[in-house]
DNA sequence: ATCTATTGTTCTTATATACAAACTAAATTT
DNA sequence: AAATTTAGTTTGTATATAAGAACAATAGAT
């Protein structure tokens, strides 16, 4: 059972994080379900402690400099994470379309790095760092649930696995039976389960014997030859392997 | 008058910010005067969020990945910061000393950046972003309080002016009149006023008239000749002219 | 310019959190 | 090996926070 106020707080950060424009009080209300009675001397802290501010120009709360400094001082993985950034260098390099990387957050994928081609696509995927999507119906997601067995699972989503697209996997047969296939292959794969027109490769990482992280690349449908998806897999299988030969510690 | 659960979580972080090792349960308890079974599931709560994490290795909370994430996101003054730093890197190319920014937090100074020289010194001040310290004992607290009136200043520090050392300035009065200097010259100066042995220079930092960082250069007494001095004065006055001409929004 | 809608703020009481103390487990000492 | 210390966890109740509603202030519409 988790904290609520606790809870509230990191909420709000979380929801700032993907927001650059930034919220009013009452649109942060709406958003995380809490009264803005309730809210307002929770905001006025964070913005004491400088982890929230109001913007002057638009009156709206955007993150504090302190975010900045607490993220400056993550120091616990930072050459896992410095590793993993020039390796999806060199992905993003060869394959031209975006690369993520992601942990699991209770059910949810947690976008933490995300490295982007330089030019020269029309019609790009939109993503940010600190973004929260449910595992289920991710490339991402399954990668990182891959080593679950379908008790966990079924505990993992109690309400069951709710549609996003009419190709969304809601039966936990076929989510199980494809994550035994990831166990096999290294290599979780996802078309249009969330997003029409996306398909989406990725690959988990280890370190110790366990899942910490997972790698990307997702593409638009029209974009993702047979060709294409096979040079993706093959990217993404070598980076595993890279990221399998270091030891974080 | 803040809200403490907000106020802890938030100290957490903090906490964790500064310390690269980690803490136990009891650790953080001790530091932030809460009882281990309150503190027990706000731990928790913040663990599922990813905001720290349990080191397998040391058995001690660290930041976790998602403070990352959101210091990554933090957006709203990133091209100040980004600016901010190439004076920095500037500054301390020229006068091959710790370079520092911070910003006003309560009574205290925020450490929001630091620029170290690149090799060469045996004696070096250590120093970490996301410190706080007290803003009347040190040279860019002086220059963050600078526009502050003698009201402003005692309702700041109520409980008067702790000495941290016997240079430390324990008079409002003294204080008031080192300030108004402050504001004519635009150099703050520090003598051994919080650590034995140390000096430090400091500029206010403006924008749209209102002070809103310092930029400081910290130096050992032994290697604080007056020539040196008057260097960084020089450098930090020139840093300041370069801020002053550009607009943030 | 008045009315309407929306945002932010204050107040009161029901409720959930906080605290103390007791307990368990592990680690260190004797 | 027993004892002592230290860490983490659980429980019951005093207390501080939460939430609804009512209010003030601001912005937008007619």
């Amino acid at each position: 059972m988790p904290h609520k106020p606790t809870e509230r707080v990191l909420n709000i950060l979380n929801l700032l994080s993907v927001n650059a424009v930034g919220l009013t009080l009452t649109e942060i209300s709406k958003a995380i379900s809490v009264p803005k009675s309730t809210l307002y001397p929770i905001l006025q802290t964070m913005t004491d402690m400088n982890y929230i501010q109001l913007s002057k120009s638009s009156f709206r709360y955007k993150l504090g400099i302190s975010t900045f400094c607490i993220g400056s001082s993550y120091s616990q993985d930072e050459y896992m994470l410095e590793f993993a950034k020039s390796i999806m260098k060199n992905v993003v390099a060869e394959i031209k379309e975006i690369c993520q990387m992601g942990v699991l957050e209770g059910n949810n994928v947690l976008y933490v790095l995300k490295e982007e081609p330089e030019v020269g696509l029309d019609i790009r995927i939109i993503s940010r760092v600190g973004k929260r999507l449910p595992a289920y119906c991710t490339a991402l997601g399954k990668a990182l649930l891959s080593n679950y067995s379908m008790e966990e699972l079924k505990k993992l989503y109690p309400k069951g696995l709710i549609p996003y697209t009419e190709n969304t996997i809601t039966d936990f047969d076929v989510l199980n039976s494809q994550l035994l296939t990831i166990r096999q292959e290294h290599i979780a794969k996802e078309y249009e389960e969330i997003t029409n027109g996306l398909c989406c490769y990725a690959v988990p990482l280890e370190s110790n014997g366990n899942i910490i992280a997972a790698l990307s690349v997702s593409v638009p449908n029209f974009r993702a030859t047979q060709e294409k998806l096979n040079l993706i897999t093959e990217l993404l299988l070598n980076a595993r392997r890279q990221f399998g030969n270091v030891n974080f510690k």
